[in-house]
Parts: C-alpha cells; sequence; structure tokens
DNA sequence: TGTGAATATCGAAATATAACGATATAAATA
DNA sequence: TATTTATATCGTTATATTTCGATATTCACA
C-alpha cells in the first residue's frame, strides 16, 4: 500500500489560499507573533504595532474569519488570541527562515 | 536561562509577508503541490492548472524571486522545484487543515 | 538559415486589498 | 443620564496584484 499524495481540489486550494493571504501582511504577521504566547486586547496590539486601533481591529477580524483567531469579550475589552495549530506550526516556520542574524 | 521568544524586525516582517503572499494564490498553491515530489517544467504545470502557459511562467517567475524554487534549463524545456524546506512544511500544514473528507 | 516549440517579458486593463476619516455601538463611570 | 473609553463598521480613495494580448527570446532541428 502506498501512499500518494493527493491534490487539493480547486475548492480547498482556494480556501488554503485565503488563509495565506490573511497571514501576508506584515502588521497581521507582527499581530500573531504577538499573540504566539497570550491573549492581547485590540488596544494593546494596535499600540504594540504602532497602528490605530481600528485598523487593528479590521486586521483581527479577517483573520478571524478565517478561522484562526477566536474572540473574548471582557467588559469593554476584547482579547484576541490564536485558537488554530497550524498558526502555530507557521510562524515556527517563519522564525526558522528569517531568525535574526 | 529561560528563552524569550523575540519579535522578528519591522524588515524580516516585511520579507516573512512577501514569502506568504507569494504562496497566497490557488494556482501558485497547485503547482506547488504539483511540485511536491518532482520537478515540472512550464508547459506541464500550465496544462495541470488550466492556464495558459506564459501565465504559469509568471507565477514560476514570482515564486523563484522569492527563493522558493530553483530552475534547471535543460534544452528548450525549464524545469522548476522546490528548493525551500519550510515550503514543504507549509503544504504539509494546509494539508493538514484542508485534507478532503 | 528558417521554422516551430517552449518560455519569458511588457504595458494596459481588470480586480482585489489596504488605509483612512467619519461614525456607530456598547460598556464603564462620573 | 451624560461622558469617556474600547472596539467595530462604513464608504471612499490609494495602492498592489492578476490577467491578458502582443511580442521577444532561445533552442532544436529540418
Amino acid at each position: 500500500m502506498v501512499s500518494i499524495p493527493t491534490l487539493p481540489n480547486d475548492r480547498l486550494l482556494g480556501q488554503a489560499a485565503e488563509c495565506l493571504r490573511a497571514l501576508a501582511h506584515p502588521v497581521r504577521l507582527k499581530i500573531l507573533f504577538l499573540l504566539e504566547s497570550n491573549r492581547w486586547t485590540v488596544g494593546k496590539l494596535a499600540e504594540a504595532c504602532s497602528i490605530r486601533s481600528h485598523v487593528a481591529s479590521e486586521h483581527l477580524r479577517l483573520m478571524q474569519r478565517c478561522g484562526m483567531l477566536s474572540v473574548e469579550k471582557e467588559g469593554q475589552k476584547t482579547y484576541y488570541q490564536i485558537c488554530e495549530s497550524q498558526v502555530h506550526a507557521i510562524l515556527a516556520c517563519m522564525r526558522e527562515k528569517f531568525s535574526q542574524s
């Protein structure tokens, strides 16, 4: 029994590309690296990335809609966190390729 | 000695985002899955992806410029292949998330 | 040398994405 | 209840990406 690597069909390729597009932005990548070990609020992420909070909010919503982030509302604050193991794997991959030297 | 996960600097985040953008397209992903186990020519890839060969050529050039593909010219034909381990890791990741069910 | 096949490149048009200011909502608190 | 704080959404503009036809290049071979 030899395993033949199957090609994902077109619909799945489209979904996979959409997920990768959600990662493929410098600010969104930075947000994900910050979220690697902890949940963060929109405001703190915006501050850490030197962007306005409504821009952070849009980036976060985009990643949430792809299923990679989950949300916890507590009072006025909204905490985002990574909820997909593949995101961690890809961050590790990027760290490996782009480690500061 | 506790290891503190460092954040890649802005220049590296930009480079990482650029690499991910190069993956984040349905046709380019399909090309990469085809290249997973073998090198292919431009024409064969175009045929397998139902696109014109000059379009395939542009997608391939884009990925080559990011350093993920290498080229071997043999006569009239140009063979492309994956030359970066991280590409394989990301394809495995995508396969894991989007396996046909 | 001339012709065809394979690949690459170019500029223009079509499309998608990002960023912005303005505004809305919702919770905390004065 | 009025105000402030945190977050989200909307429509527009700016920018980047993708696709296309046309054309160029490079090699094989008659």
